[in-house]
DNA sequence: TTTGCTTTTTGATATTTGTCAAAAATTATT
DNA sequence: AATAATTTTTGACAAATATCAAAAAGCAAA
């Protein structure tokens, strides 16, 4: 809960007031390797934040499951897509790991943000910040080669490539594994 | 600036109180075909709401333009990167049309969310929509075939391709001229 | 440690897309 | 209308990556 509230603070600081509520709002979870926080389908009830452990987002295409993120230590985790719109997800959510989590509903949230303006706008500035990152995110995806991909990653989060499995990675960085096995090789 | 209003309050309701300031906020202007909103390098002071015209984004990359953004009318422009961090853009932002725009300031947004927790309130909101339309897009790139993003194009955004050259949105769309051009005959 | 299961690597080949150069078409300017 | 400038198309070829199949390596369970 101090991680959480650390991370928190770091977009913005908070009263006693918010802090408190915050804290009578968030519920500590436990789950194990494979477990699922959330399946293709199910509308996202709820947001979670990673204290300890990794997880995945994957969807189905053509009979293949393709990662499209992942998630580590101090990471908030939710398919955002349904979380926000209250739609069925399309994406998968499964640990890579056993995981400690933190975990807090939609209403939850939507009554902090009316009775704590202070907490909105955290969340307005932490979205600011998520925007930013996927932004980036696409840029390089949509303009660098497979292998400038694969040294960014090495350099900016080796640690991805050391707990996740090369098929991940590889669909994380739209490539095939083959390739990226061919890649890693050169290095 | 009745149409920038209403665009607003799609997101969400609005006081009396808190129009009145908006009112007060934005400045209209006009510019003219090939004209920069942001030029790479300078920091990114502004928020524009197009209310008539066309606009781009790109960048430099080895000595070509990349073209990875369009605005048409009714959205909000601007070097969200630069504009959020206050540091340098690495984009330019130029007008494909003569355009009527609405400005508003940093500070002034700044202001505003100070004055109205409303106007927060509402820019959270769009911040989601905005969130959501930028990882749907980030998904289509990396995992569709070029042809699938023209007919994903021509389906849904066909005015893009009537109002900009072609160029342009092949590096939109991450491919090269030649191939879209291929792409486009075969239909 | 042996056996079975999963993940990674390797090889051969096919497909997609990019690059360069030139021609054709379109648009703007005088 | 003629000329110039820009944009789009086409062709030939090269490069990057995907696909399929099989071997090798790594890991887990009995």
């Amino acid at each position: 809960m101090k991680i959480l509230l650390e991370q928190l603070t770091n977009y913005a600081p908070l009263s006693e007031v918010a802090l408190h509520a915050l804290k009578n709002s968030f519920e500590k979870i436990s789950l194990y390797k494979n477990d699922y926080l959330l399946k293709e389908g199910q509308i996202s009830k709820h947001l979670y934040f990673l204290e300890k452990g990794a997880t995945r987002g994957y969807y189905n295409l053509d009979g293949k499951q393709i990662t499209h993120w992942f998630n580590f230590e101090n990471d908030f985790v939710t398919s955002f897509h349904s979380f926000i719109t209250q739609k069925p997800a399309v994406e998968n959510i499964q640990l890579m790991e056993h995981a400690v989590l933190w975990c807090i509903s939609k209403e939850t949230v939507t009554d902090l943000f009316k009775q704590h303006h202070e907490i909105e706008h955290l969340v307005r500035i932490a979205y600011e910040k998520y925007y930013i990152r996927l932004e980036e995110r696409f840029v390089n995806a949509q303009f660098k080669t497979a292998t400038e991909l694969y040294e960014n990653l090495l350099q900016q989060h080796s640690h991805i490539l050391e707990r996740v499995p090369l098929g991940f990675v590889a669909s994380y960085l739209g490539i095939s594994q083959e390739t990226l096995s061919r890649i890693r090789s050169k290095f």
